[in-house]
DNA sequence: AAGCTCCACAACCGCCTGTAC
DNA sequence: TGTACAGGCGGTTGTGGAGCT
């Protein structure tokens, strides 16, 4: 048995929507706000998808779009953010107030694209086009080969370099470790994934440590983890350059576990930290190397 | 002017996740 | 614990307009 469609399609419109259309979805969501999106068409009158009405609010009528062209500082922040997050467009969004995920994705596919292919800069990977050689280091973006590429532009102004092309596809691996986590039977083979990393990404010194949940750190670590790996079992320090981050710290879930002993990583979640000297620092404003993902969740 | 191609973008589709029951 | 539902997301498609021949 599949699911029940979101709404009696035989009975819906589709295709662009009328100004009689959009005038009735204004006027409703003015009069009693959004949410409820299954219920909304029938309420305000209209023949259309619940979705279909959440997005075209959401993408096209909602007031505080600002519509027009992007400017070039939201050019370079979409790449930058492109480069950290990956084809993340909801939380692209996030970052440029006024902006709609499907804008930013479309405006990525047919203007940014090729700006970077321009510049013989893989939009995929942020990657310098030139040089399929190196192999090893294809699955990982390099900060120094990205920054590199994009300030060897000549329309760009030279920057530092910074590290937020690595934390991308760290990211990318931290979900991956987690997913493998919960879909592992037996968690306890989960540890580290070092060599693999520093073989895909040379400049990136990266220890994951992840584990079960605490309460059964005690039995379990007894029988198969040394004691010091289990004070730090709580959390997974990514560390780059030197910066230690806590990778639960971060994620605003371990501090005020009484259970655990305090984390004493360099990384605190008001974005202070008492290594000031690790890459990344204040990109965004996103103090913490590791990137904080509440942060971003801004819709 | 007509036909064709390309481009931009609005909209749709299918899947995933969180939540209520 | 399983199921259904609503909301959300990313990928893809459809369509109208601009530019070119």
């Amino acid at each position: 048995m599949g699911r029940s469609p979101c709404c009696e399609k035989a009975h819906t419109n589709k295709g662009a929507w009328t100004k009689e259309e959009d005038d009735r979805l204004i006027a409703y969501i003015r009069a009693h706000g959004e949410g409820c999106w299954r219920s909304l068409p029938k309420a305000a009158g209209l023949l259309r998808c619940g979705k279909s009405c959440r997005l075209r609010w959401i993408n096209y009528l909602r007031p505080d779009l600002k519509r027009g062209n992007f400017s070039e500082e939201e050019d370079e922040l979409i790449i930058k953010l492109h480069s950290l997050l990956g084809n993340k467009w909801s939380l692209i969004a996030g970052r440029l107030p006024g902006r709609t995920d499907n804008e930013i994705k479309n405006y990525w596919n047919t203007h940014i694209r090729r700006k970077l292919l321009n510049r013989g800069i893989d939009p995929a990977t942020h990657r310098p086009l030139t040089g399929s050689d190196n192999h090893q280091n294809n699955n990982i973006t390099t900060a120094a080969a990205t920054t590199a590429a994009v300030n060897s532009s000549p329309d760009i102004p030279t920057t530092t370099t910074i590290s937020f092309a690595t934390t991308h596809h760290l990211i990318k691996q931290e979900a991956e470790d987690i997913k493998t986590i919960n879909d592992s039977l037996d968690r306890r083979k989960i540890n580290t994934h070092l060599p693999e990393n520093q073989e895909r990404c040379p400049d990136l010194n990266l220890e994951l440590r992840i584990g079960p949940p605490h309460e059964q750190d005690n039995a379990m670590s007894a029988s198969y983890m040394p004691h010091q790996q289990s004070v730090e079992y709580h959390r997974q320090k990514l560390v780059t350059g030197g910066a230690i981050i806590c990778f639960g710290c971060s994620m605003g879930s371990i501090k005020n576990n009484n259970n655990i002993k305090e984390c004493s990583c360099t990384t605190s979640l008001n974005g202070t930290s008492s290594n000031s000297t690790g890459y990344g620092y204040d990109f965004l404003g996103l103090k913490n190397v590791g990137l904080d993902y509440r942060s971003l969740e801004m819709k």
